[in-house]
DNA sequence: TGTACATCAGTGAACGCGCGTTCACTGATGTAC
DNA sequence: TGTACATCAGTGAACGCGCGTTCACTGATGTAC
């Protein structure tokens, strides 16, 4: 039962939304296409007429969780001053595995080691995120005239990504939040100016 | 034909050494039981004479590769002056892949996201030795006159697993050098004394 | 505007492959007498 | 010390399952006339 082309459009944003939104939660390989079409409100046979394969899914749900994310980041920073955007742009990061709905969430700790693994195609795409997170944050720390921004930046990401990481592997909450919380307190430790913070 | 004892147990050792560089190289769910015991020089039915299940493989090989870690790093620490060590197993911890048998290999960065879909067990090894390691650089940092050792052994470790994860998803040799090397730079900068450091 | 037809999103079953695990069997080891 | 037998490490094939992908088919859509 042929759709109209609207319908089309909408069932590949479904899917491609379901996918980011699992893949993020749950892993790349424990993700399985029938689940993510499941999700999307169809059935797996139908997923080869919108992608031509689950790696290329991978790529584009790559992507898009990293538009989400910085488009969460950029309206969040949005109006303030370079001290505060930068210091609640380091608070958000830390705190995306407390967001409901995956929104905003950053693959290169969730994927992980499992990055490494996939195509190039993949690990490009993950790499360029990784690129344009770094200089997210070197922009921020020039503007909040730092003494080194990019050194500043590129270690703000080092950390955060290894600090979000390590937090979905601790077993119980409380390791979890002790790990957020004291990379927290280090990587404000290391913005220039506006001392009033802990 | 059964061995001697002698022979099962250089078999079962000859397993797990073979598991633990193929887990840390290649990744849990890429190291199939053949290939393992393929590379021990014996066929996969024999495998479950020696371990109940892969997951108790690979909580074997977790705590071993840990052994190995700090093996490691103990022997090339003895005799330093703390300030030293403390460096040293920086600089240790960050050059750990270009070691060529995965020997002192950490299970964190190179697992990574892996570990947090495994079982209980699993989990439970990988942060048992994420404790080890913040105890061990919190340690040489108390030694090494840090202002807060307990920050700053835990600021480490999460910057270093960051990196060097962040390293193997690297496509390319150049920006995955360039991230290990900002790494270190920054880290040396969070050092007490001893200024002689770029 | 109406009609005949090609297109193609979506269905549901099946294929093929890899992998963890099981199993019947072998034969050297180690033990009981 | 010698002998008969139980043990069990190791083999190689097979099982069962999940998953990515393919395929024949359906029927509404959109187009050509």
């Amino acid at each position: 039962m042929k759709k109209s082309k609207q319908d089309t459009e909408e069932s590949r944003k479904r899917i491609l939304s379901a996918a980011t939104r699992m893949f993020l939660a749950d892993g790349l390989a424990e993700t399985g296409i029938a689940s993510i079409m499941q999700a999307a409100g169809l059935t797996q046979g139908g997923f080869y007429r919108h992608f031509r394969s689950k790696e290329q899914l991978i790529v584009e749900a790559s992507k898009a969780a990293n538009e989400h994310m910085f488009a969460a980041f950029s309206e969040a920073v949005a109006g303030r001053s370079p001290q505060q955007a930068l210091a609640l742009a380091i608070d958000m990061y830390l705190d995306q595995l407390s967001r409901q709905d995956c929104d905003g969430m950053c693959p290169l700790p969730n994927l992980g080691s499992e990055l490494r693994r996939a195509d190039a195609l993949v690990r490009g795409a993950a790499m360029a995120g990784h690129q344009r997170l770094v200089q997210f944050y070197q922009t921020l720390a020039r503007q909040a005239g730092a003494t080194d921004p990019a050194e500043l930046g590129a270690a703000l990401v080092t950390a955060m990504v290894g600090a979000v990481m390590l937090a979905r592997v601790a077993v119980n909450a409380q390791a979890q939040a002790a790990i957020l919380a004291n990379c927290r307190k280090t990587l404000h430790a290391m913005l220039p100016a506006t001392e009033d913070r802990a």
